[in-house]
DNA sequence: GGAATAGTTAGGGATATGGCTAAACATCAA
DNA sequence: TTGATGTTTAGCCATATCCCTAACTATTCC
């Protein structure tokens, strides 16, 4: 199996599920700590907290232990090299369209060749 | 597990692995066959097979058969969902800085309250 | 101190993922 | 019609994912 996941790997996996995505929904109205976070969610701790730590990992939250209250918070730039990629990706696409638009008024221009 | 996946899943589950990135990527040049889309790939046909399937199930390429040639395609729009999701998560962490302004500015204001 | 609260560790189970080989089709070209 | 070409199917393996319960640790509060 992939052995050498990358930043965007572990982001565009973190983001592949829904309770992770719900988990940075809440964050981005403010931090939290993980028995608030995990509240809404029918889940137990321990499976919760695997969500967590696959956020942290793949950069997104941040968390901090004040006595026995862990608080998560959205880290700043977390969607970054989500957003960067699909940028390039429009852009990749873009310019094949220019291509092919180039090409169909060269046609209209020199239809005999 | 998850029964439901919603496309959102779909989707960036498809993006979170390099291969997949790397197949949307050369299809963004155009569309090519199976056996040309996957040559640059050191692996076998029916691994790199399962990638082009979980691709055409995120509805993120299409693919047509003539002949014994499938040729794959990137479909419009592919990449929306995700952008959709990440655009609306970058508008609640604005409005978030937007609250967050208002009460410092606030404070400054009135600063016995 | 003893009880409640907040997280963590350990371990297990079902299914999914990402890879492989070998063999089967299907079609085009000579 | 025979052979080469382009997939496709079948089946297997190792590891990862997502969920669980039970038990443990660390704080805080009365």
């Amino acid at each position: 199996m992939a052995k050498h996941q990358t930043d965007l790997d572990h982001v565009f996996l973190a983001l592949g599920d829904p309770t992770r995505r719900a988990i940075l929904e809440r964050l981005a109205a403010g931090p939290l700590s993980v028995t608030e976070l995990a509240r809404p969610f029918a889940m137990a701790l321990p499976s919760f907290m695997e969500h967590l730590k696959k956020l942290e990992n793949a950069g997104m939250i941040s968390s901090d232990k004040d006595g026995r209250v862990r608080t998560c918070a959205l880290v700043p730039g977390a969607f970054a090299p989500a957003r960067d990629w699909l940028a390039a990706q429009k852009h990749l696409w873009e310019a094949r369209l220019d291509r092919f638009d180039a090409f169909v008024t060269q046609l209209a221009k020199d239809p005999n060749e």
